[in-house]
DNA sequence: TTTGAGATTAAAGTTAACTCTAAGTCGAAT
DNA sequence: ATTCGACTTAGAGTTAACTTTAATCTCAAA
């Protein structure tokens, strides 16, 4: 239960700049060191990077997180907002969700129209035709 | 058919910077300029900048954008490798999707968890309670 | 015909999130 | 005793993707 920066950068998968980037930042506020001065990571400590991990790769900037802490450590006084903030990120990914899934159609479809342009040797050949003007995307 | 940059900004929600920006970068290849210099987009051009939303959403980078764009100029010989690439950005959201859906999963329970510590008024008194050590992320 | 919104360019500035450098410290192993 | 790898700090450098500035030009309307 006390973990070097460099065994959590591998745990993590995070560099070592990082970690102590996220220090300075104000995402991993308590971080206890030795008496040599070196930087020993609890347990805890890593539960807040797995919870910064999620935060992140949901969109969140590191302000955001930043200001998450801030509020935890501000005590119960601060629940509304980071109820409201967690409220927000789940709309926010539910957001981003379906606007990945639509986008993943519009790929569906090129993936298939490429495929059937390799197999003939030309885009233009493959390319749904208009009887009037062309309303086509030729590429 | 044929807008000036203001008429596309309005379109598409970029700035008439980013666009002028866009091109400067290669991702607008054949934007026409009438007689004084100005730029005129065509149909074509918004089509483009559909295809660059889709893959800018999706996460590539403009360089990975610009490079399909080079593709495609070149004609029918790189029909392989745009498919190649259509098949790594399906791949790339269809795991963008699932990342993102396990962090939501993640964040419900938080929505929860703070829907339950603001009636109550208290964090503590919400988390579950583990018999040995405590396992629970006070957070 | 003048005025004002909107266009042009090249180049500099901004922001987020790292990423690295330099100069030094510490503890274990040769 | 010294060498090595991992650590420390402050601060500088990098990258992507814009965003703004400055000085000038175009064009439609009053």
């Amino acid at each position: 239960m006390g973990y070097s920066i460099g065994q959590v950068a591998r745990k993590t998968g995070l560099s070592t700049y990082t970690l102590r980037f996220y220090e300075k930042e104000g995402l991993l506020p308590n971080v206890r060191k030795n008496s040599a001065g070196l930087r020993v990571f609890s347990d805890a400590d890593l539960q807040w990077l797995q919870m910064i991990e999620c935060l992140k790769e949901t969109g969140m900037p590191l302000k955001g997180i930043r200001q998450y802490i801030e509020w935890f450590d501000a005590g119960d006084s601060t629940l509304p907002q980071r109820l409201e903030m967690f409220q927000k990120q789940r709309e926010k990914v539910l957001a981003d969700i379906a606007a990945l899934q639509k986008h993943l159609a519009k790929i569906d479809y090129k993936v298939n129209l490429y495929a059937k342009a390799v197999r003939c040797g030309s885009l233009q050949k493959v390319l749904p035709q208009t009887k009037g003007q062309d309303i086509t995307q030729g590429f």
